[in-house]
DNA sequence: AACCCGGGGGC
DNA sequence: GCCCCAGGGTT
């Protein structure tokens, strides 16, 4: 490396150090996930983080596993029967994620011929597929420099270089940017950063007990040197209720129909939820979202 | 920006 | 019981 980029990497770089010692430590302590392998595929990457939206990583793998077994390309999960593949989804919760992955398995197959693209614009563009997914799947299936946010990059970056316990409420421009400022500006490094920085906030900065003892950039994180002040936008993050929502009810109906082998009569669906009127309205929202459909005999179904 | 959308496990 | 989790889509 030459002077003249040596110097312009150390005055771009926030905080020198942090991204080679946490690339370095992750060549050690990343954890053994299948869709890490050298045999991944691009689909499976992407399949990976469409799944891991929301659901832990140990939930996943052995959806996952499946998953990739039976629809092992774009073109099989397009053309299975929606009914397995909401099945096959279990209780990875948010169903429509995988009513999106197929609906984005038909897209890559109809505007893709089948292949997993690995233009940024074009990822977007599939259904399910945000701004966070779109960057991982090209950092992590086709190796190439994208910036992460994910709620992990966000935490790491708040504690190490913010010195705050968490990020916004919600992702801000300023993270975005700190983030773009942070991640290295060749492929390979800038792939292997997003992989390593979120790991670090999956298993060592943590949200809620945080192992300092066992990260590799303890001495150089502004949050432990001002002595782990509490989180500032404590008193503005809502706590999602849970208890009686339509949430849980829907969830109720889409168990009882993943655990029934025949349609299944609204009588049937009545212990989904106290209230008939939360259940029927429920029932109209899962119809909505093309989650099940409703047959002659009024009886309840997955899509075929 | 705010809201909706599952489900489970750690503490 | 509370909080968190590799977010996305809609309004």
């Amino acid at each position: 490396m030459s002077p003249v980029s040596s110097s312009r990497q150390l005055l771009r770089e926030p905080a020198p150090g942090l991204v080679p010692r946490v690339v370095a430590w992750f060549e050690d302590a990343a954890r053994d996930l299948p869709w890490r392998h050298a045999d991944r595929t691009p689909w499976g990457v992407l399949v990976s983080e469409v799944m891991l939206q929301q659901t832990p990583v140990v939930r996943v793998e052995p959806v996952w596993r499946e998953w990739l077994r039976r629809w092992p390309a774009p073109a099989d999960l397009a053309a299975a029967p929606t009914a397995d593949v909401l099945r096959a989804w279990g209780r990875l919760g948010y169903p429509r994620r995988a009513l999106r992955l197929q609906d984005c398995a038909r897209a890559i197959v109809e505007r893709h011929d089948g292949t997993v693209p690995d233009d940024e614009g074009a990822l977007l563009a599939l259904p399910g597929i945000g701004e966070y997914t779109a960057a991982a799947v090209r950092a992590f299936a086709f190796g190439r420099r994208s910036v992460v946010v994910d709620t992990n990059v966000r935490r790491v970056l708040a504690r190490t270089l913010g010195g705050t316990a968490l990020g916004a409420p919600s992702p801000t421009a300023a993270e975005r940017s700190l983030a773009a400022d942070t991640a290295p500006l060749d492929d390979a490094t800038a792939a292997r950063w997003a992989a390593a920085s979120m790991e670090l906030g999956a298993v060592v900065c943590t949200a809620r007990a945080p192992r300092c003892h066992a990260c590799p950039v303890a001495d150089l994180c502004a949050w432990r040197a001002a002595g782990h002040p509490p989180d500032e936008h404590a008193h503005r993050r809502r706590t999602q209720a849970w208890h009686g929502t339509d949430r849980q009810v829907r969830g109720r109906v889409m168990a009882a129909l993943r655990a029934a082998d025949a349609p299944v009569p609204r009588a049937l669906l009545a212990d989904s939820g106290p209230d008939p009127v939360q259940v029927d309205r429920c029932l109209g929202g899962l119809v909505e979202d093309g989650l099940i459909e409703q047959d002659e005999a009024g009886r309840f179904h997955f899509p075929a």
